[in-house]
DNA sequence: AGAGGTTTACTTGTATACAAGTATGCAAAC
DNA sequence: GTTTGCATACTTGTATACAAGTAAACCTCT
């Protein structure tokens, strides 16, 4: 590599090192809930939790401090971000315009073989609801809403997504669904294929817009519920003079 | 910070650190072009450069790995990430995406003050034309679509925009536009700004649409020119049997 | 001359030590 | 009682040392 360059490189990354995995540990764990908004962390003690040193700690940190699920403060300490309603409606938006783009182009791409593949998921999340299990269909949810996009033409752009959706699904777990949810997620999901499968543009992308609005009620509810999880400015903010 | 939580946090980076530095640094290299695509670096040789040591060097790099302009090999070395046309292309589809939604919000919400405050900076834009600066028109035009985008009430879209830009703008550079590129760029922010002072959804639209895709020119020149800042996959393809 | 094993230099990943700064708590002075 | 100053413990930022792995170069043997 030192000599040449660019002759058989490896992007082989076999083994997770230790702080990929610490990255993802944290983060989900950030996302669901197990650490709070406004919970203080520090490198040392995470470091310690982990079983490893400061160093690859320190570099998970600095990734979730970009993803804005930490607030690092120089020489103070770091915690778990607040919850910033701006910055979640503004994600909000971001991943609605995508997914709106996208959704009637998946209508009108739509091939015998995706729309069989959609049905094949429907079939498996109407199991995980009827088994309850929240965990796999979220992952399922995710999956569904990857495939739509892949099927778009436009895979990569799930990425965007995917980071936009970190402070979204933040407010979901914060705000403690409702038990008939995952039923609720599943007909709109239901909707959707439909909609696909009848190559009927407008319809899917209205159905899209109504699933993805429901996360505006658990906005709703956090504020009332958790006002102290919210952004300080937000809950303080004194009426303008 | 160790006792209490959340008394009276200072948000304040009073003093920007190394790694913040090195960071803004390294990425104006990249996406100008100073460092190709391909070109071989390294932590320490890097750290030496900016008279540091290889931690805050080491931070830069994961953060630019995020961004998808560096590849970190392990054990191996990094290198300035070849031009994915893939990821460019679809990362011009999420800013497009962004852009058309928003532009088509700011035609609608824009405001006299608004209006006025476009029009002097499409003033401020015809000095730097006839100057020739393209540095500070570039600056300019970040300014210009930030604004549209703030007036649409969605101002901090325009950091999701930023990201994806890095990719698009480094094509930009390297495919070294022609001379009257300031004046052709400027023409269409005018046609822009003329939509908008009209309150023309639909002329925006069209607008924002065909200053955004002069990139695909860019993409196309650079493919041509310099085939070997392309990601090798891309350019070694075999005809598929 | 050519093939194969070894050495060597370089790479990133991790651990540790030190530096600079901040907030708490206590003690002394008023 | 209040305030001021300081010692202390903790924080993140940076520097350095070591570990693990890769690849080129070289040296030896055939």
């Amino acid at each position: 590599m030192y000599t040449s360059m660019q002759t058989n490189l490896k992007p082989l990354d076999r083994r997770q090192n230790t702080a990929s995995q610490a990255y993802a540990q944290l983060r989900a764990w950030i996302i669901s809930g197990e650490l709070r908004p406004g919970q203080v962390i520090s490198e040392p003690k995470m470091a310690m939790t982990f079983g490893v040193s400061r160093t690859p700690i320190r570099e998970v940190f600095k990734r979730l401090q970009d993803e804005k699920l930490l607030d690092i403060f120089p020489q103070q300490g770091t915690v778990v971000s607040p919850i910033d309603i701006a910055l979640v409606r503004s994600n909000q938006f971001i991943r609605e315009t995508l997914e709106l783009r996208t959704i009637a182009l998946t209508a009108t791409h739509a091939g015998p073989q995706d729309i069989a593949g959609l049905h094949a998921q429907i079939q498996a999340q109407k199991q995980l609801v009827e088994a309850g299990d929240h965990r796999r269909f979220f992952a399922a949810d995710d999956h569904f809403h990857e495939t739509l996009i892949s099927i778009a033409g436009q895979p990569t752009v799930w990425k965007t997504i995917e980071d936009a959706k970190a402070q979204i699904d933040r407010v979901r777990h914060l705000s403690l669904e409702d038990p008939d949810w995952l039923r609720r997620i599943f007909t709109e999901h239901l909707a959707i294929t439909d909609a696909i499968a009848h190559h009927d543009t407008t319809e899917a992308v209205a159905a899209m817009q109504a699933h993805l609005h429901t996360v505006f009620a658990a906005i709703d509810k956090i504020a009332q519920a958790h006002p102290h999880f919210l952004k300080k400015d937000q809950r303080t903010e004194a009426p303008a003079f």
